[in-house]
RNA sequence: CGAGGCGUAGCGCAGUUGGUAGCGCGCGUGGUUUGGGACCAUGAGGUCGCAGGUUCGAUCCCUGUCGCCUCGACCA
């Protein structure tokens, strides 16, 4: 990418928000357009970190035996009224609703629903299950209050999965499957997640767990055992019966020895059994060759929020402790590395041009500073607020092409030349 | 919806005890600079969120309204 093309950078940061400070950097500079409460657009650079995390999402669950698919959007009425969710999601004013002279719409804030009518038509038989299929796609969800720029937006990426089985057992089979490879998703992105006990909610179904991330931008209170690691949200507290579900199912018998603290609810996964099978009729044939109910389970995972996460667990500091930009995780940033050659001198900006495709020629892409007229201190800082995790500086120090490249969250400064840069950046 | 706060140039902010506006950054042009946000000169850009009211006159005072942010109920 040539960074004059983009209308990024030579952004002086001031006033940045204490609480969000990565949102707060991607505003400013140009990363995020805010159109609304909740409601924003991505540059470039925000969409294709989302776009690798999506990537890393799909690899994963197709790596336990998910299918892929996408449901609409834009769902008829009906569906919600036959599941019985639809006054409760359109009453308390979360489900946005469509009216036309052609019908009456929903804009889907969940596909529970959805799914099963589509898998009612695919998964017929017991030899068909178990099954899981998931999306990822916009949701709509008409939020009372937004909060955190896109750590809760009105329209967002979620991945949604759901899975079918003809007995209990079998769900749990399938739910302990989708629970490990949330795990192995967030270790891809570098986030460390705790599985905790959480409360159903609007899904229903009986037992359920939020993936968990300790930090004071979340709006979730958890408890967790330092020891074991096992842990609640403390919403589940008000159920009547958490004495004996608690200890049933995570084996915590005294939550006094628990330690509060605040996370971010990065995703959510669900047993919910029968529930919507009954509701909407989801059957299929039985060994004995009679109508069975699926039991159902299902996983979300929040893809925007992700990503605001990812940039805010990024986010770098200047000298004075003061934000400053990021240092993107090197298996995440959609651009390695920014070249700055001093513009002025040809032989530099050769070097520089000769470089950048070089790496495109070997598949990786960096970000050619080819903008006229800045100062090259200025040039220097606006890498940070890209995320490339690594800096090339082409300018009077550089004799041939022996490289100095600045890893940009240690500062660590290495020499190479042109393939020793590419296996670095590999 | 309950409680608080804020809407003034692209971004971040001043300001006018009522006489229609400034600063920093960014942007254009000319020049001097050039390795961790240089400087000089010059220019473009605002019906001060919107609508009423008070007034000779409102960006400022009053009323209403819309938008945005934070805390609560809801959730990935």
């Amino acid at each position: 990418m040539k960074l004059s093309k983009t209308g990024m950078g030579t952004t002086k940061l001031n006033n940045i928000d204490e609480m969000y400070p990565g949102q707060s950097i991607l505003l400013q500079s140009g990363g995020l357009v805010q159109f609304g409460a909740g409601i924003f657009a991505y540059n470039n650079i925000p969409l294709l970190i989302q776009r690798k995390i999506n990537e890393i999402i799909i690899n994963t669950l197709n790596k336990h035996d998910c299918i892929e698919v996408l449901l609409p959007t834009l769902q008829p009425e009906k569906l919600w009224k036959d599941s019985g969710r639809y006054d409760t999601y359109v009453n308390e004013g979360t489900m946005l609703t469509v009216d036309s002279n052609k019908g009456s719409f929903c804009l889907a804030p969940t596909a529970e629903e959805a799914m099963l009518e589509f898998a009612r038509e695919k998964l017929k038989t017991y030899k068909n299950l178990p099954a899981t299929f998931y999306q990822i796609g916009e949701k709509f969800r008409n939020e009372i209050r937004t909060r955190g720029y896109l750590l809760r937006g009105k329209c967002f990426p979620m991945l949604d999965a759901y899975s079918f089985d003809i007995d209990e057992e079998g769900m749990v089979k399938s739910y302990q499957n989708l629970k490990n490879a949330f795990l192995e998703i967030f270790e891809q992105l570098g986030l460390p997640v705790i599985p905790v006990a959480a409360d159903n909610g609007a899904i229903g179904g009986k037992k359920s767990e939020e993936f968990m991330m300790i930090s004071p931008m979340g709006e979730d209170k958890i408890l967790i055992d330092q020891n074991t690691g096992i842990g609640l949200n403390t919403e589940i507290l008000e159920r009547e019966d958490y004495k004996t579900y608690l200890e049933k199912e995570y084996g915590i018998t005294d939550i006094s020895k628990l330690k509060e603290v605040r996370t971010v609810e990065l995703g959510h996964i669900f047993q919910i059994g029968l529930k919507y099978s009954e509701m909407m009729n989801g059957t299929f044939i039985n060994k004995d060759g009679k109508q069975s109910l699926y039991y159902m389970g299902c996983y979300g995972i929040g893809v925007s929020r992700t990503t605001a996460i990812l940039f805010e667990a990024n986010v770098i500091k200047d000298k004075n402790g003061v934000p400053c930009g990021f240092a993107l995780p090197k298996n995440l940033a959609p651009y390695k590395l920014q070249i700055v050659p001093k513009i002025e001198d040809e032989t530099k900006k050769e070097l520089a041009n000769k470089i950048y495709n070089t790496l495109k020629e070997n598949g990786i892409e960096s970000i050619l500073d080819d903008r006229e007229n800045i100062q090259i201190g200025s040039k220097i800082r606006d890498c940070k607020l890209l995320g490339t995790p690594y800096l090339l500086v082409l300018g009077d120090k550089v004799e041939g092409e022996i490289l100095e490249v600045e890893d940009i969250k240690t500062g660590e400064k290495t020499k190479v030349n042109i393939e020793g840069l590419i296996n670095l950046l590999k």
